[in-house]
DNA sequence: AGAAATTTGCAAGAATTTGTTCAAAAATTT
DNA sequence: AAATTTTTGAACAAATTCTTGCAAATTTCT
């Protein structure tokens, strides 16, 4: 779709290559004709994308290496740090009452929270998750999906179609998972199609909730999926600094934090 | 017959044989042409998946390593004669081709058929069924599910919500499960808004295509689902009468029927 | 503008990958 | 248990892709 002229720099042109290869895997010859420059450069771009671990070179082509940027997949990530997720989800558990209607997010820690709503009676439950869908089927509480498509490595449903859905719902209470919770930003996320239903969902919730443990907060990914004004609540555990509690309370977020474990 | 355009990277190779292993495609020779490439070079991906402990070799082929991984989201009723289903779902297969864009209705029959859907490339799939998500999860089609309340005994999305993802999309052909199919009234099933959803695809459809094996023919439920001037194809096993296929062809409803099963 | 530094494109040699062939190993049948 | 068929592993050739060195082009700095 872009075929520039107008000669690009090395940094923009591993932009776009980092964009392209979000979508799948790219061969160098498709990447040097796109950019409109010789595939040795488009194999240097690549060196140097390789060396920042950014992306993985295998013979033909690349694909985007999975680094803190991308998200391991599902099956991996619930297994990361189980203990810490479950504490987390306790305290969120606490903000949920009989009859409230109440969205979740797609993320680990979310479906931690899923796992736990058999302790309450009579929710509506919206939901862009598959996995939490799936732990809710038998639960007896009202179960609405947003609809939209599918991305397979967070099981969650994304895209301008979750707008046709979630704009006819009003939502007391979001919980949010995220990729990147960053203190003077907002959440971010890597798939800007996730992160425009993120937003969507914000702008419909009378409280926003974040669930985001300690390792979550300063890292930063692609796709700005919240801002900081538009957080309410921050559930996370004790690895959080005081300097960004303080932060965070001058704009107006409560900050949760979750009892240490004793191990 | 397969769609073989352009060369696939070892990287995209290991996906697809990976998400065919899942399936129980596991014959080297099967692997081999489904790829497209030499059965040497699919032995040479495999040696490379079992060093990733992805795969397990066994003579003739491969099976997947960890088995618990997938499978237990959604869990899967025992279907009550899967062979005639299967046989139905075959000959509804024949009718789908690369590329295509399909909805997949919720029932039994219309499951068995999204299990064989791996065999086509690059399809637009769009469902309310939540187990037929499940089994396409990692087919590698674009898969999008209309969102909507959950119905627990059917694991589908229905009511007034999937209206206004529906109305945004449209659909080659549509293949519908029923309860009940009668030559005269047309489709019924038991819960009214289940029937809404279903009269909504059925208007966004080209080709509306019914897989009903001949147990529900002449059968009908509480609620009207679809007429019979709507339906294109009936796709059904050898018990349906004679006089009930002539009755359809004057509607100028196609009648497959699948061949007998040598048992 | 001119010079220095960096980047880009090209091409030859090196390295990988892929398909084919064939003997050895494994499974199946007689 | 022997014979037949099938599958596997290894070696080799062909094709593709990668690396590297070098000249031309572009950018940056003074």
């Amino acid at each position: 779709m872009a075929s520039e002229k107008r000669k690009l720099l090395s940094p923009e042109r591993e932009q776009l290559i980092l964009r392209a290869l979000n979508k799948g895997i790219c061969r160098i010859e498709q990447l040097s004709s796109e950019l409109g420059v010789s595939e040795a450069t488009v194999r240097r771009d690549l060196v140097s994308l390789e060396e920042q671990t950014k992306v993985r070179r295998v013979h033909g082509g690349a694909i985007i290496a999975q680094s803190p940027k991308t998200e391991p997949i599902f099956a991996e990530k619930a297994s990361i740090n189980p203990g810490e997720k479950n504490l987390i989800a306790e305290a969120a558990l606490e903000l949920i009452h009989d009859s409230d209607t109440i969205y979740l997010d797609g993320g680990s820690t979310v479906q931690a929270l899923s796992k736990m709503l058999v302790r309450r009676k009579n929710l509506t439950v919206i939901t862009n998750s598959l996995m939490a869908a799936a732990e809710l089927m038998e639960s007896g509480h009202r179960l609405i999906l947003v609809g939209g498509e599918f991305r397979a490595i967070s099981r969650t449903l994304i895209g301008p179609l979750t707008a046709n859905i979630i704009s006819a719902l009003h939502i007391d209470k979001a919980f949010m998972g995220t990729i990147g919770f960053n203190p003077d930003y907002g959440m971010s996320t890597t798939d800007p199609n996730e992160a425009y239903t993120k937003e969507l969902i914000i702008k419909r919730s009378n409280v926003v909730i974040v669930l985001a443990d300690s390792s979550k907060i300063g890292v930063s990914s692609f796709a700005l999926s919240g801002g900081i004004a538009d957080i309410d609540i921050l559930v996370t555990d004790s690895g959080i600094s005081q300097k960004t509690i303080e932060k965070l309370k001058k704009n107006k977020i409560e900050v949760i934090i979750t009892q240490q474990e004793n191990s």
